[in-house]
DNA sequence: GTGAAAGCGCTAACAG
DNA sequence: CTGTTAGCGCTTTCAC
């Protein structure tokens, strides 16, 4: 009834003068409705700014159209990674056109906490499906939603085979490699790969590539990987240690935090970068322009990234009919950090 | 009925042999209900992992238990501004252990997308609440929410005199106060202070304190501050103006992004920081430690904020008694990008 | 073409 | 103390 609260579909059926389940019908295109009768319930909606209320549809329907996602956060990890941000981008591109939500859910690094987020995403129903990210080595949160009956899709490559559904882009690898063949070409020998957090799976897939470029190459490039477990402050500990024994020419680093502060590093070292040392990130995030010198960097197409794992996620749900969004491959993006091996 | 869906209330209440109203009451700890029954139903409620619907509570209580967020990307805003990352972790803090869940729309630049985010918000119910941030000169978004109802709270300070209710440190002042008075103390005299984006009531309030105490301590700040509308991007074009005539000794940045940009900005044009320029940023983001020099900046609470901003909204959901969170006030983290005035 | 009525999973009166 | 029942706002048979 009128007044306070938010009109409901009987008020606006009964400002139309008919029976709510000709609103249902109009409002969500079911045939078996006159023209004049349609009108009248858009017209009566309008003028109420009537919309079904998502909780009742969500009830009704056993779906809520809405899709979580669940970060952890810390320890030493800072808040939420930097590509997140172009990810959720991606993924809302798929969702807000097709009335979707993103529920968030950002939890502590304590034992647990983690699983406890799905699985009460899972048993109050708040969500039809999660977007994972990050893909961990031994990771166990695909069992875990397989467990809870939460569909569920990873931006990445699963561990192991985890028989996970997963997104990535075409080419995986041509990024690495065109960083690689970049710094060859500039007749780089010494060339050093700065990894990431061994719990990550792209740090060994991207480790693996490096080397198997290198190989291809005639080189060996078992010295150059520093097996490290190297978060952005790391780096710079890392490659003072580079830099302190048979210096190499030129370092690959897993990320472009880790490459800024690598960059730190060695100028703080007084070696200069792209003159005796060449610099390369991983990302492509808006810092690798603010910095001196320019960060070369391997770009990745994150919202590409994020807006086809939401398609999956989508056409898992039968909200979409397919999948085909194209996720560019990693591309080399040369800038200023890199240079001739001197 | 057993099987394949998820459980519902009854399942539960026929496995403990009791009804759903006893259920009910357990579960949500009213009082009636003798230890034995209690005791049942809590068992078969673990054995069967049930836990209420959020729908189905979101329905009968009207309430949703999730609070919204809605970001504007772009034009050339960097996807999701950074300092927003912190604040989602402060606000998760207040919201994952009451059980809300906190539903982010990302939408773009054009023209009303903005509002329609909100108005889908409002209509379908989907929260109730909304969370803001980036506080705009001539903001729209408050009366907006007023009329459609959603209560809301701003993250920062609202323009002109917007009732909205809103939170901030205390001592809001202090950072910049004491950037200013660090370089003063240093000997600097000519201080520019390179401004964010003029739409942004954060800018145009930094700005004013800083000519307040440099004014306070018998400088004429004007000819100083650059009233430009400087992204990152546009920051060097602003330091290399500034640069170019009569040298200031020193820069305050409107935030750290574009501090970073002025000290690459600064190095391309063969100025020392700190010795020929000292350079202060603003919010210290994990990226200032990053860069070298390392950068001196002025720190904000921001997980603090955000989550004294969701206490805020609880409270005037009625979901929490008070909202006494303190925020620490700004405070100015040396480190190496500042230094005397030579 | 249209409307009446059942029911999604839950909570809150109200009886017993 | 415990169970029965009426809806919350919507969609969907199923009669008319």
């Amino acid at each position: 009834m009128g007044g306070s609260g938010k009109p409901t579909i009987s008020d606006v059926a009964s400002l139309a003068g008919v029976s709510v389940s000709a609103v249902s019908k109009v409002v969500n295109g079911k045939s078996g409705i006159s023209t004049a009768t349609r009108e009248r319930v858009l017209a009566a909606a309008a003028k109420l700014r009537w919309t079904p209320s998502a909780t009742a549809v969500a009830l009704r329907a056993a779906r809520t159209r809405a899709l979580g996602m669940v970060l952890r956060r810390g320890p030493g990890l800072p808040g939420t990674d930097p590509p997140f941000t172009l990810l959720v981008d991606g993924i809302e591109r798929e969702l807000t056109p097709r009335g979707y939500g993103l529920l968030l859910h950002v939890v502590g690094g304590e034992q647990g906490a983690e699983e406890a987020a799905y699985r009460r995403l899972a048993e109050e129903g708040r969500v039809d499906g999660v977007l994972l990210t990050g893909s961990r080595v031994g990771d166990t949160r695909f069992a875990l939603l397989r467990d809870l009956g939460l569909p569920a899709v990873l931006v990445g490559t699963p561990w192991d085979d985890d028989p996970i559904p997963s997104v990535r882009a075409t080419h995986p690898d041509r990024g690495i490699r065109q960083a690689v063949e970049h710094l060859l070409r500039h007749g780089h020998r010494r060339i050093a790969y700065l990894c990431g957090p061994g719990s990550r799976v792209h740090t060994h897939h991207r480790k693996r590539v490096f080397k198997e470029v290198l190989g291809e190459n005639g080189f060996v490039p078992s010295p150059s990987v520093v097996d490290g477990d190297f978060t952005p402050a790391g780096a710079a500990v890392g490659v003072a240690d580079l830099l302190a024994g048979p210096r190499p020419t030129a370092i690959l680093f897993a990320d472009d935090s880790m490459a800024v502060a690598g960059l730190s590093a060695a100028r703080r070292l007084g070696v200069d970068v792209p003159r005796e040392l060449s610099v390369i990130g991983h990302d492509d995030l808006p810092l690798s322009e603010l910095v001196h010198p320019r960060l070369t960097t391997v770009r990745q197409d994150l919202v590409g990234l994020g807006q086809a794992a939401a398609r999956v996620l989508l056409a898992a749900l039968g909200e979409v009919e397919d999948a085909p969004v194209r996720v560019n491959p990693p591309e080399l993006v040369i800038r200023e950090s890199t240079g001739p091996a001197r």
